[in-house]
DNA sequence: AATCGACCCTGCTCGC
DNA sequence: TGCGAGCAGGGTCGAT
């Protein structure tokens, strides 16, 4: 489900209902939640019981509670593709079919990681330098920067370059997190459709110009779509609070099949790329597959 | 080294 | 109304 817009809402709500305080118990069954911890419920529960959290931090699609004092001084939270993490004050006694783990903090706040489909994870993990002078956790040192945290000049030069060596199609390079971390398959398309350039194009045959276009509108959606509190389809993403985003209403291209381009009128088409749908309008957005 | 497909899950929608 | 097929915003792994 989420990308970096909802992952950013959902961490900003975290991080002003968890900062500062303390984890006085965990709950819950865990199950493939918690499957990178090679203790379990059982880990999870010793290592976070008492801990204090400093703050939640973000990068790409990874975010994690800084951890006082702790052995392991982070909690990784990812949400796969239909993970929810909600606070509360008076929740159900009972957990939900798929509220996996519950905390509750020292105020009374509880907070409820749910996810139906099971792709996302909980996991404790040590802080690492990721080689760009960052602490991160170790099991996300492999996630490149993401577009947020590029700087204009030359970091987005440096990334256009390096699609620009590759005989790949754009869109794949987009979703590779080990390339640029945070885009996912919505922004995915709607940074190429504001950038005028079809999916399959490929890296060699793009100029470093238009790739550096397309990184930066592929931003500047994002941070749109952060300001709007996110993307809702459905049901399956709210932030911290319960809240809906408000960002569906601003795409242009993505799960549009067959309704009209709100530029020139034409079809929007699905195409697959990589095993991944890719909406487009075949009049304003160019494919270049070859040396230009 | 890079890239592709399979796989991990549940739930929803669509067509017959 | 019922049922199977197909699809979904993510990531990882092994085979090529």
């Amino acid at each position: 489900m989420p990308e970096l817009p909802e992952v950013e809402t959902i961490r900003r709500g975290l991080d002003k209902h968890l900062s500062g305080k303390r984890i006085v118990s965990v709950e819950g069954r865990g199950g493939r939640l918690v499957r990178n911890n090679p203790g379990g419920m059982v880990q999870l529960r010793d290592s976070l019981t008492n801990a204090g959290i400093k703050s939640v931090e973000r990068r790409g699609k990874f975010m994690w509670m800084l951890l006082d004092g702790r052995a392991e001084s982070t909690l990784v939270i990812h949400l796969g593709m239909s993970g929810q993490v909600r606070t509360a004050t008076h929740p159900p006694a009972q957990l939900d079919r798929h509220e996996h783990v519950r905390l509750t903090l020292s105020d009374g706040t509880v907070v409820r990681f749910v996810d139906p489909r099971m792709f996302g994870h909980l996991t404790l993990s040590e802080l690492v330098e990721d080689g760009r002078g960052r602490q991160v956790p170790e099991i996300a040192r492999h996630i490149a920067p993401d577009l947020l945290e590029l700087r204009d000049g030359d970091d987005l030069l440096e990334l256009a370059q390096r699609m620009h060596t590759r005989n790949r199609s754009i869109k794949t390079m987009l979703l590779d997190q080990g390339l640029v971390s945070g885009v996912g398959n919505i922004y995915a398309d709607e940074g190429l459709f504001r950038a005028g350039i079809q999916g399959r194009s490929v890296g060699v045959s793009l100029s470093v110009k238009q790739l550096g276009s397309l990184l930066e509108n592929t931003r500047e959606v994002m941070t749109q779509a952060v300001a709007a509190g996110g993307t809702s389809f459905d049901t399956l993403y709210v932030d911290a609070d319960g809240n809906p985003g408000y960002f569906e209403r601003e795409l242009k291209v993505y799960g549009r099949e067959n309704e009209e381009c709100l530029v020139c009128g034409g079809p929007i088409v699905r195409e697959t790329i990589g095993g991944r749908s890719h909406f487009h309008c075949t009049t304003c957005q160019r494919v270049v597959v070859s040396q230009t």
